[in-house]
RNA sequence: GGAACGGUGGCAGAGCGGACAAAUGCAUCCGCCUUGAAAGCGGAAGGCUCACAAGGCCCGGGGGUUCGAAUCCCUCCCGUUCCGCCA
């Protein structure tokens, strides 16, 4: 959520910065809230006044019955009772606009940061690094892509998934599963030197879904449990930065570090038939995320060894990669910069998104309030957050199939993998 | 799922219809004292809105009764204990 101060101070900034995202209707919404604000202020400030001319008189009434002069008393309980019916009406018309501007706030995005390249979607990205790690060209052995070449050495089955549980589910066997898993903990343990490790819950409540923006605008990609009012988490970003909400940490904490891995729930509601092939899109898959509740200033250098540290992950693994950075017209509602990490899949000959990373400035602590405090100093401050996945699964699963394939149609297991396969050096042919 | 009892400031804990933003203790901060510290003494200090004004709001959330609610009523949530069920 942005700032409504901000809106209210400097709308010429604000709209600036939205118009970046480049639809229009931001533009009005934005409008649409100072408008309400401006009435709701109004109403409020003759609201307090009816509110302190009860207080004081409901303390005259006090002062009056002990006393014992119930006649006065009277008069001016009649004169309260009015005045606090006016008060009431104001007061619900006042509840109806700051509902309405909240309303407004919690689908507006956020701004996107100053150096966060202009752009009118995802072909406007540019590579700021690589490609890395890519061959001057691919064996044939290597161009078969994985959803065939896994099937046929029994480490996929994603007919017998989608049997059990309908289409976009997918199943690892043997050494394809162990392989799920080798991952998930070597980049648990690649992060372990800085970051806290957390099993959050896997559901969640509206509130906590509402706090990191999935809800209210994109409520129909989520999973819900609506008889438990929970949600299925789509990321394991949601229960980590809920973790501190409506706390006030101090600056001293700052900045805190997680990481998590978690199941992750997606309904895939507006993808239907793009990249469904294999593992590249799925209705639950595993991830490995990590993320910072920091200062404004922590922001920056930590959203870059985040970018590093995602990176140094895919470079252990081999694989060839390169890294892009989102454009002001294809980043995601509640980010304010942001990176991702590609790995070439030569059998799917395409570009894989295998990791994103960003920064949030306060539009998640807000919403969260998440805040912290500064020794010395009045008050408190509303803190940021960053994530990034450290390592999503199934995607790195289907490049180190395809991109490790050897002729004979074995694949080759990473170095850094083979102590979480027992030792295993390669998935053999059939 | 059932029953009982609870939910008050950083923590502990009083208040249970009127002067309560809320006693007290601990913790915190600033003085004094001290070579320095501790102890002792004196003082300061919650959050939100907002212009660090005035005013308003905040005693788990929401609603109600009342001239007036931390205090009474309803409801939901959470916690503790007991019972039931269960990996």
């Amino acid at each position: 959520m942005i700032d409504i101060r901000l809106l209210r101070n400097e709308p010429a900034t604000v709209r600036a910065a939205l118009a970046r995202r480049g639809n229009p209707e931001l533009l009005v919404q934005a409008d649409a809230v100072l408008d309400l604000d401006a009435h709701s202020r109004d109403i409020v400030a003759h609201r307090d006044s009816l509110r302190a001319e009860v207080n004081e008189v409901s303390k005259q009434v006090g002062a009056l019955l002990k006393a014992g002069d119930v006649e006065a008393a009277e008069k001016l309980q009649d004169i309260s009772r009015s005045l606090g019916d006016d008060q009431r009406r104001l007061a619900a018309e006042y509840d109806e606009l700051q509902a309405s501007i909240r309303d407004l706030l919690l689908r507006l995005p956020n701004l996107p940061h100053p150096d966060a390249p202009d752009g009118a979607g995802e072909a406007d990205n540019p590579v700021v690094k690589g490609p890395v790690n890519m061959p001057a060209e691919f064996g044939t052995h290597q161009r078969v892509p994985h959803w065939e070449s896994a099937t046929a050495l029994g480490i996929l089955d994603n007919e017998r998934a989608t049997k059990i549980s309908g289409a976009m589910f997918t199943m690892q066997r043997g050494l394809g599963a162990m392989l799920s898993r080798a991952l998930c903990q070597y980049a648990l343990d690649q992060m372990a030197d800085a970051f806290e490790e957390i099993r959050p819950p896997s559901l969640v409540t509206t509130a906590t879904l509402t706090a990191t923006g999935q809800l209210p605008k994109f409520a129909d990609d989520a999973y819900s449990i609506e008889r438990d009012d929970l949600w299925c988490i789509p990321t394991a970003e949601v229960p980590l930065t809920s973790i501190y909400a409506g706390e006030v940490l101090d600056e001293v904490q700052l900045p805190i570090r997680m990481t998590a891995y978690s199941p992750c729930y997606r309904r895939e509601a507006g993808s239907a038939g793009r990249d469904t092939r294999g593992m590249l899109r799925a209705h639950e898959f595993d991830k490995v995320e990590i993320l910072a509740v920091a200062s404004p200033e922590q922001g920056p250098a930590l959203l870059n060894e985040f970018v590093g540290r995602a990176e140094a992950l895919i470079a252990g693994l081999e694989l060839p990669y390169r890294i892009i950075e989102i454009c002001t017209g294809d980043m995601g509602q509640s980010h304010h910069r942001s990176f991702d990490i590609e790995v070439y899949a030569p059998g799917c000959d395409s570009w894989l998104e295998v990791s994103s990373v960003s920064w949030f400035s306060d539009y998640q602590a807000r919403r969260a309030d998440i805040r912290y405090r500064v020794a010395g100093e009045k008050g408190t401050r509303i803190a940021n957050t960053l994530n990034g996945s450290a390592l999503a699964v199934p995607r790195v699963w289907a490049a180190i199939i395809e991109n490790h394939r050897q002729p004979d149609g074995s694949i080759a297991i990473p170095a850094v993998l083979r102590p979480y396969l027992r030792g295993t050096v390669s998935i053999p042919s059939r």
